[in-house]
This record gives structure tokens, sequence and C-alpha cells, in this order.
DNA sequence: CTGAAAGCGCTTACAG
DNA sequence: CTGAAAGCGCTTACAG
């Protein structure tokens, strides 16, 4: 590893090392030939700036902050959260930020976290997966003022920015389109009702049936933990209930949902439609051709880090949210 | 967010900036009269130092990186990943580390992530999940003098440092035990053959029939991708030869191999018995019970970031390699 | 457009 | 054990 400083550069260039600097940062300032040759020296040597000295001297680390809650017991099963890193990948790659991931497991990890990302210099501003138990740390990390946005709307909505997709909007318009093509007993498997997205996907299938001057069932919904396993499980327990459709809140527990139906030697979409949630469009297509609400996992990333960029900038203070709108495709699954 | 600097809490302590720092280091030259005025004064404040003038002076960030090449398919659904994540977060915390994540894309991303590690004061080492097209990257980054251990042993493995499974023996253990539990026709599923792992697995199986006097049959051996989809698919293609046991190279692709197996009408174990490869002790068990050999994933993380640190401490320039060894986990999927 | 200078917040010999 | 001082490698007014 070789250590040029601005200094050497700035000899081998026969120019200051202000005009290095300005060069660097592409300040206006420069004439065309010192830019030139500055350039030149840069290219030459690999110079690569001290990131260290640059986060002290202009407060701005270029590193931003990931913080997933390990409590959640999907990390490991689904895509979601691949899918949301890579979209925080690309974004950050784009704005030639980095970021830097927390895992947290139990309540030491989530001190030392803390003290970690309380330092300054070290992050700029951090995205915060939002999730029940980790919702008791919002309210720290909003309260030490480092900027903050959060994955998915938080339960205290109103005190801190985030970004979400429109759950309750989607999930509605999905099961008005099961009423309309003629289903009359739809089931669901919610996610975890302790999550805001659980109660948010469950809101929009209540929402549905109630405008549609339909009742509550009782019996046709039951809860799960967005796992492929828990889809299966909680079909079973469906299936007594006879529904003639299912939107289950993610594609992994819908095709758990439709191994129970078709082992119980019922066919879809004759006997049973199926709606999941989700739709990442993952690299190996799933086998099964699934109707479902596709959220736009990358651009929410991308949107994500934007409006923690512009908070850091703009030392935002009002909280701020950014709704997403996601799709229904309509595949093999529903008739 | 406050801002104090150590001379802030050298004034409210009534000792000098180079003893606050000193008590902050743990040094041990500081009587213990102003150690616990000091340490007073900072719980009281919630000092924290600044972490890029500490990585400035000290040459030190307390930070790695963590490369995972994104050409791979199964990151979208292989747990290997989040495993592998975890792992290194939990090592990370423990070290007081902090880990920035760089995902790979296109030929753009590989040139923003070099420019991006390759600046001083930014990282002090790097971590890098081995494969076939990373590979190339592997040599540019040893080039570089960065401090680097490489997960999974690499093509160019006398270059440079790395972690391991002991791929090879540990499937060639499963393999035997399949012969003397009576197994006459084995065949496998092997990951990807464009990567060592991939290779290695493989030569593990190879390296048992051989040592048991048995010829290799070319059409009992199939490639996959470590998807639980690939293993499906090249199971049906492996029927027909009759096997009477299968190796598969993922605990995913077993399972994709068992869906296939059960859906042409045969018994698990009585008629294929089948082993697997990770047995990752996810927080939801798979439904099936299965034969495999399982890798030490979490100390897979612990031990390379160990490695790394110590390279990063003792600036060792030979080439050192971990080795870990797994472990034959036998359950109802094989006789 | 350019350079000399101050300063960011630390650590660490050095002298006492 | 303690403090004054130098210095890490940058950026950014400031004066020209």
């Amino acid at each position: 590893m070789d250590s040029l400083t601005l200094e050497d550069i700035a000899r081998k260039s026969g120019v200051s090392r202000s005009t290095v600097s300005r060069v660097i940062n592409d300040h206006p300032n420069v004439s065309q030939k010192a830019r030139e040759r500055v350039q030149e020296v840069i290219n030459q040597t690999g110079f690569q700036p001290h990131a260290a000295a640059r986060a002290l001297v202009s407060n701005r680390a270029w590193t931003c902050g990931l913080i997933l809650p390990r409590t959640i017991n999907s990390f490991f099963t689904d895509p979601y959260y691949p899918c949301l890193i890579q979209g925080i990948a690309q974004a950050c790659s784009k704005q030639d930020y980095t970021f830097s991931l927390f895992l947290m497991g139990d309540k030491e990890d989530e001190e030392k976290m803390f003290a970690r990302v309380a330092r300054r210099g070290f992050m700029d501003g951090i995205l915060f997966q939002s999730d029940q138990i980790g919702d008791m740390l919002i309210d720290r990390l909003a309260d030490s003022g480092m900027p903050l946005v959060v994955l998915g709307r938080p339960f205290q909505e109103n005190k801190v920015s985030y970004v979400d997709i429109d759950n309750i909007e989607s999930v509605e318009t999905a099961v008005d389109y099961l009423l309309r093509t003629g289903h009359k007993r739809i089931g669901t498997i919610t996610g975890p009702l302790n999550t805001t997205v659980g109660i948010d996907r469950k809101k929009g299938y209540t929402n549905s049936l109630k405008k549609n001057g339909l009742g509550f069932d009782e019996s046709l919904v039951v809860e799960g933990t967005f796992t492929e396993e828990s889809g299966y499980q909680k079909m079973k327990k469906l299936l007594p209930a006879k529904p003639d459709a299912i939107f289950a809140a993610s594609d992994q527990m819908a095709l758990g949902a439709i191994r129970a139906i078709k082992e119980y030697g019922l066919d879809i979409p004759a006997d049973i439609s199926v709606i999941g949630f989700d739709d990442f469009q993952l690299p190996i297509p799933p086998s099964i051709s699934l109707t479902t609400i596709r959220q736009p996992i990358a651009r929410f990333g991308n949107e994500a880090l934007n409006l923690l960029l512009d908070i850091i900038k703009n030392k935002d203070e009002s909280p701020r949210k950014v709704i997403l709108k996601s799709e229904l495709i309509i595949r093999a699954s529903t008739k």
C-alpha cells in the first residue's frame, strides 16, 4: 500500500496542496492547465485521498449504517433481506457511499451497536429496518439526533422519517380483484401481527371485505410468520373453513399454502385461488406461476438512501415519509 | 448530537487532554484518582471519541470490508449468505469492529468498490467471498497490499490467506458411510464446477468411490447450482440411472432432490438415501429430517475475522490458511 | 486562479 | 503519573 499524501501529489505536479485538493473535489476555481497536470499525476500514481482525514475535516464520513434486528425468524429464509441489501448496495454505490451492516441479536449487541453508531465521524446516518422488537431502539436513535430513516412504517410514525410501500391499498386492490372475479370465501394468512407490515396487509384485507359488504369471518384468518413453512402449516388450519381464495401476506407463505392445498388434493386455481405478496423477481423464478403484489424492492432501498442523504444534507428536522406504489401481477394461481 | 471533544472532557475533569485520552484507551499510566474522575465525566456526558480523528492518527479504522460477488444465483435463496453475515457480524461485535458490505454486480460496481476500498484510512482489511468470477479481483486486492482473507479456498490458494472447511475429507467420509451401509449406486448432485467448493465436494465423492474400488459412473453425476430448484431438476435427470443413494452438495439441493424423488413415487430412505451438506441450524428447522454434513458456519465467520485481525496486527506477509472440520449428522434420510 | 495558514479531534513520544 | 507540543492528512476561508 503506497501512502502518498496530497503534499506528494502537489510536489510532483508543481502546484500547492490546496490546488490538488480542489482538483480532487471538483472545485471550479482551478485552471484547465493545473487541473490536467494534477489529474495526470493522480492517475499515474493511483493516489486516493485518506478517508479518515477527509472525514475529520469535512465532517462527512460517506458511510451510513444499515441496522437489521436479527430477531426476525425470516431473516435466513426470506429473500426480502438479500433483495433489500442489494437495493441499498446499489444505491450506495451510485452515491459513492458505503454502508455498514449491523445485525442485532441480544441486548448486548444492541448496546455495542449503539455505542459505535453514536461515535461521531463514523457514520452520517442510519437506515433501520422496522420490526416490533427493534422499535424501542428507534426512539433512542431518533433522540440521539443521528439522521435516521426507518424502512417500513414504524409504530412511532409521526416521530421519524420512513419509507414504506402502500401495503393497505395494494392488498385492498388485490382482494377487490378476487371478489370481482367471483370468489366468495376469501381467507388470509397474515404476517406477524406485532409488526406494522403484518397489521397493514391485514387491514387491506378487512377494508376490502367491509367495502364490499362482506362480514369478517374469524375462521378464514390465520397468522403466519412470512416463512414458507408457516404458510404450509397455517393453510392446513384454514382448509376446513373451505375458502375459495387465499391472500397470503408474502410469496413464501403463498408457496407454502399452495403446497398444503395440493397435498390436500385440491386444484389451483379451480378450487382455490391464491395471491401472494412480494414478487422479488429473483434470478431464478419460482416454479409456480403465482398471482401476487409486486413491491418495488430495489427502488425501496434507493428511495430510503436518497431520503437519508437528503436529511443529512438539509439537517431537516420534520419527519418525512415516502410511500411507494406496489402493483398487482396477475398470473395462473387465480381464476 | 452533542459534539464534545477530548478538550471539553479534560476541562470538566480538571486534567489534560492527554490524560483523558489515556483513560479512554486504557493506558496504564493514569492514577486511580484521575481515572475515576475522567470516567465519571465521560459517563455523565456520554462522550464518544471522534472516530475519524482517531482513525487518522492511529492508522486504524476499526472497520473491515466484506465483499460478496453478486454473480452467484444462490445469493437470494441460499441461507449460506445470511448465516455467513451473521457469523461475521457477531465476530465483529465481539472485537469492536464494524464491517461494510460490498455486493458487486457489474464491472462498474467492481471499479467503484475497488476505488473505495483502496482509500487509506477507510478499512483495515478485507474479507472476500471466494467464487469463480470474483477471483480475478483477488489478485488485484492481494497486489494492493490491503490485508485480505478469502472465505473458501480461492483458485490462487498459495498467494493469499484463506479459511475453508474440509470439503474433500468430509464428503469422502459421508460417501464412505453410504458405502458401508450397503449402498451400491451412489449418485451426486455437485455444486457449480467452476467454483472450488463445487470441485472439492465432487472430489470427496470420487475419492471415496476410488478408495473403495468402485468405478466412476458418468450417469450418476450431475451438476447443480446449490439451489433447491436445481436439486429438483437435476434429480429428475438422475432418476433413470437408478441410484440407491445421493450426495447433494448443499441442503437446498438435497431438499429439491427429495421433492423429485417423492414425486417419482420412491421412498426415502427405503429406495434412495439422501445426504446433504450445510446443516445451518436455522431458527426454523426444515420439515425433513436430513442426514447431512454440518459446516460450522458461525465459527467460519469468526475464524475469518480473527485471521484478518491477526494479519492486520502482524503485517504478516506469508499467506496462511485455516481449515475447519465439518461433521456428519445422521438423520432419517439415510438407511 | 493560487498558495500559505489555520484547524478538524485525536494519539503519542518527550520532558518533567 | 502528567501535560505541552507535534503531527496525522486533509479542507477551506483568506489574502493576493
